[in-house]
DNA sequence: TTGTACGCGTTATCAC
DNA sequence: GTGATAACGCGTACAA
């Protein structure tokens, strides 16, 4: 029952425990013959190489560190199990962690991965300050990372981006085009966790850019600011209402916090889109079984984790990578909370 | 910016590796002087154990692996965040891997765990086939291992169940009392995945039970089988409607399903509650958001994260469980959809 | 109360 | 082509 080793499976074999090491390795210089022989002990023994002797020696970990900033957003689910999915069929296992949109608990997780001594490192979202990354970067030889949706300033660190200013540019010209007037925003945190993603700043240009070009004057009274959670919405969107002169079209900043302000206003006794449109940002599954049905503006989910895993990998396997910055599309989606003019659904 | 290894601080404090390995272990028999001294030295030179070193050496890891059937699913994840965030306060990683509701997956997955050393192992829904799981923890001493929702015939393996039979008996009662007349029910799978999770059994039966003590007759054509998946619910759905009388209220095994029965109920020109009424099932937070808002069984998420999480530590702390099998309690949560006399919402 | 020395299972560097 | 053997960093008998 006690575990099989290289060595048991050397002596059975009446070889080296050096040789059972290459074959299992794939090295190149073992003869046919011996290969197989050992091949087929290893099947019949059942031998399985403990990780940690590896790693001890090797010294280097593989398993992949993942830090997300909210497992309870359906957004993020998503590019981690398309990312999990990507990584698992290259035999790599993941530590995820949740850092619930706190740098404390984000950077907690670093230091465990680093404990963990970890191949590479994922950061989706905006789980961990710059300077702390750096501080833990510069620790050792360069870590395989990649960043999703947030840029570092770090030359090792490669970013997969989204193309989110367009996204947002896209949103807001859609609703003036619906005829709406005073469109208004529901942003991400101006300061600490999530500030600095990507997302934050681009959808607030991209709004911003459509009222420009459209000729409308942008007030600053009709952007809130939320968290990119839920309840954030619903505290916005309630800021919002109470302002001076109500928006008639909200662009929140992703769909969570849409869903919070659409609750807000049909509980204020207002009509989604007639009195009050909304769009959000990401297009999670939710957003098309809401009712009305969500207009939002879809990420690449599945792509970025993909990317993401293809990044890491290709800096696994010691290359540097060719584009450390890579920026994917996001697209417009129109469904029912933004249609002013059409029936309402059945 | 080589590692600091144990040596180190023992040369610089002057004493041996042994004592420094005391102090950081916490081990009783340290004076509190050298403590403090090796203490500041650690602190001061930055010192990390090796994690693959003290694991190779005590043959025991540190992270737990964690097999989720579907992180795509908000019940999986709510649950999984709870976990994860009473594990890390006692310093443990998350090797999570998501079967995506398929035994290859997860039997993949457990393989990639096991070869990594875990030092427990927790299973949420129906990812591993007992028979699987019982070979695997055959080959090492016990391995601690919790499972949620799925019952395993394994003295080793403690179980933390939800009395769904009770929740499904209380949805189907509460339909009844609504004058709902034929009550149709979307289930579980009866084969593979999920077909043998706690509440696919269970919420059959407090299903028909309710039937049964309210003097009304079971009609297997107003069972339809799904998958737990939103798609499957849909399907189920279709299938239920075609029957020849189709059903005025409908129970779903979970919510998931629930949200794809009630897009294709209105899709067929239907309205919930008025002419279907719908239960569904684990008040993940979508439910509260669907229009009409879904009534459900809630489902003690956050207790069975924690719940596991405390069971497993005692496991790892050697203890044998008291109790391998526990189990807590869902209850009604009433909403919209399946309330018929009262006023539909703003 | 502290130090010495060995072994955990691998991989890498030699010498054969 | 192959086999000894020395690390990798740590925990822990056991001796002092």
């Amino acid at each position: 029952m006690s575990t099989i080793t290289l060595r048991d499976v050397a002596t059975r074999c009446g070889v080296s425990t050096a040789t059972v090491s290459a074959v299992v390795n794939g090295a190149e210089w073992v003869s046919e013959e011996t290969r197989a022989r050992v091949q087929r002990a290893v099947e019949e023994m059942g031998y399985r190489p403990n990780q940690f002797a590896r790693s001890l020696r090797t010294q280097q970990g593989y398993a992949v560190g993942v830090i997300v900033s909210d497992l309870t957003n359906p957004f993020f689910t998503e590019v981690v199990r398309s990312l999990s999915h990507a990584l698992r069929e290259d035999g790599r296992a993941i530590f995820l962690c949740d850092s619930d949109h706190r740098f404390e608990v984000g950077e907690t997780n670093l230091r465990m991965l680093f404990d963990g001594h970890i191949a590479g490192l994922v950061l989706i979202g905006d789980s961990v300050r710059e300077e702390t990354l750096r501080r833990y970067l510069r620790r050792g030889p360069s870590l395989p990372t990649v960043a999703i949706e947030r840029e570092y300033g770090l030359d090792d660190v490669s970013c997969l981006l989204v193309d989110s200013e367009r996204g947002a540019f896209d949103a807001t010209w859609h609703l003036l085009g619906q005829g709406y007037q005073r469109i208004g925003m529901i942003g991400g945190p101006e300061q600490g966790p999530g500030s600095t993603t990507y997302a934050r700043t681009l959808r607030l240009q991209g709004y911003r850019r459509a009222l420009e070009e459209a000729g409308v004057r942008y007030d600053p009274a009709l952007v809130a600011e939320g968290n990119f959670r839920y309840a954030g919405g619903e505290e916005a969107m309630r800021r919002l209402l109470a302002g001076r002169e109500r928006p008639d079209a909200v662009f929140a900043a992703n769909d969570m916090m849409a869903l919070g302000a659409m609750s807000v206003i049909r509980n204020a006794g207002l009509r989604v889109p007639a009195d009050v449109a909304i769009v959000g940002f990401d297009d999670i599954p939710i957003a098309a079984l809401s009712s009305p049905a969500l207009t939002t503006v879809g990420m690449p989910k599945t792509e970025l984790g993909r990317s993401a895993a293809t990044l890491l990998m290709q800096q696994l396997d010691g290359a540097r990578p060719a584009a450390p910055r890579r920026v994917l599309d996001a697209e417009l989606v129109v469904r029912q909370s933004s249609t002013r003019w059409t029936a309402t659904p059945v």
